[in-house]
DNA sequence: GCAGCATGTGTACATTTGTACATATCGAAT
DNA sequence: ATTCGATATGTACAAATGTACACATGCTGC
């Protein structure tokens, strides 16, 4: 009864093609993602891909958002579970070491991500906005300062450890967050927090 | 009279349609470039490009080799020049805000270099290869640790720097460097350097 | 039941693509 | 000067690609 809910008889194609869209982005690349091989991971026909997408790039953008939003609403209900500054240290830690933003798909995801919305506008912003809340749910904690070092330590640790033969064990990267965290009284006064 | 050199009338032709894949890769993406774009950025016949490369990929891969070696001379050269402690953090906030790493254009290129890099082995070696040389540039003044977060911290500003529409400026940069340089005494002790 | 329309599908087609190759051209050794 | 091989180029072509579209199908409101 809602307006257009219900469409026929597979309300979720749409969604399907574009979670296979990331799939095949996934294990072949943006260069080799073709309407074709996503249909085929959707288990959809050819012209149902062209027939809820306009063009490829829309179909592709679309899916680059999706991925930007859920690994935003990743990283903030990681967050968003910290009651102090330890807690969301430890968040934080757990973030670059693995749990959320280091699988290797996602870190992939990513790579091709930054190149798309070096070309995509659209896409840009909303890896704007996706900073913008990781360092919203930091400042909770950090100063803004502070909150922008660690956002760029997750984003440069989890690449660098991505193609590291020896990735960093969680004491190192505990080390360095500290690092990063403790010296803000040097320079600035204290932040509101809970 | 040396073995093979000076082939021809344009013994640099080889070396321009390397060159000349990375302008195309710049300003079109991997997935839009194609030998005739490459042929026509270096200005030769598309039976040149083929001539001196068996397929497109390999091309690609000697130009992303390329651009990592050059990247990563830049990044030894600016530590090389370094004589102590504080000389290479200002060039590490150098490196970070500006002058090396941050131009556009290498950044995006960086992009699509890790997602490729993430399909092609060879390319990938040579990214390690490229990290574990700027690692031992920094080893010179830093221990280990410190200089694998200095590392990330490039990476990772770098990045965030170029998406965000107010990037951070040199006193923050110096600070976050600062606070990941400086507290190595907590957990090691003195390293080796001049 | 029926009409109307969103949903769904197979096929067709012009373009672009990577690559092969026949042929040309030039440099160097003899 | 002639030979020979590396260098250089234009053309050709099969395969793949994005997209259009004519047609089918079943849901919804009457």
């Amino acid at each position: 009864m809602a307006e257009g809910a219900a469409r026929r008889n597979d309300p979720e194609r749409r969604q399907r093609i574009v979670a296979a869209a990331l799939d095949v982005i996934a294990d072949r690349g943006v260069s080799n993602t073709t309407h074709r091989r996503i249909a085929a991971a959707a288990g959809v026909p050819l012209g149902s891909v062209t027939y809820y997408f306009e063009t490829l790039e829309a179909l592709l953008t679309e899916a680059f958002v999706q991925l930007a939003e859920e690994a935003s609403d990743a990283f903030r209900a990681k967050l968003a579970a910290a009651t102090d500054r330890d807690s969301a240290r430890e968040a934080v830690i757990d973030i670059i070491s693995g749990s959320v933003w280091a699988e290797p798909r996602t870190l992939l995801l990513s790579y091709e991500l930054y190149a798309f919305a070096a070309r995509h506008p659209p896409v840009a912003a909303i890896m704007r906005r996706w900073m913008n809340n990781s360092r919203a749910a930091l400042e909770r904690f950090f100063d803004p300062l502070t909150a922008r070092g660690l956002d760029a330590f997750v984003e440069g640790i989890g690449i660098h450890n991505s193609i590291d033969l020896r990735p960093l064990d969680r004491a190192a990267i505990s080390d360095l967050v500290a690092r990063v965290t403790n010296r803000q009284l040097l320079s600035e006064a204290d932040v509101h927090d809970g």
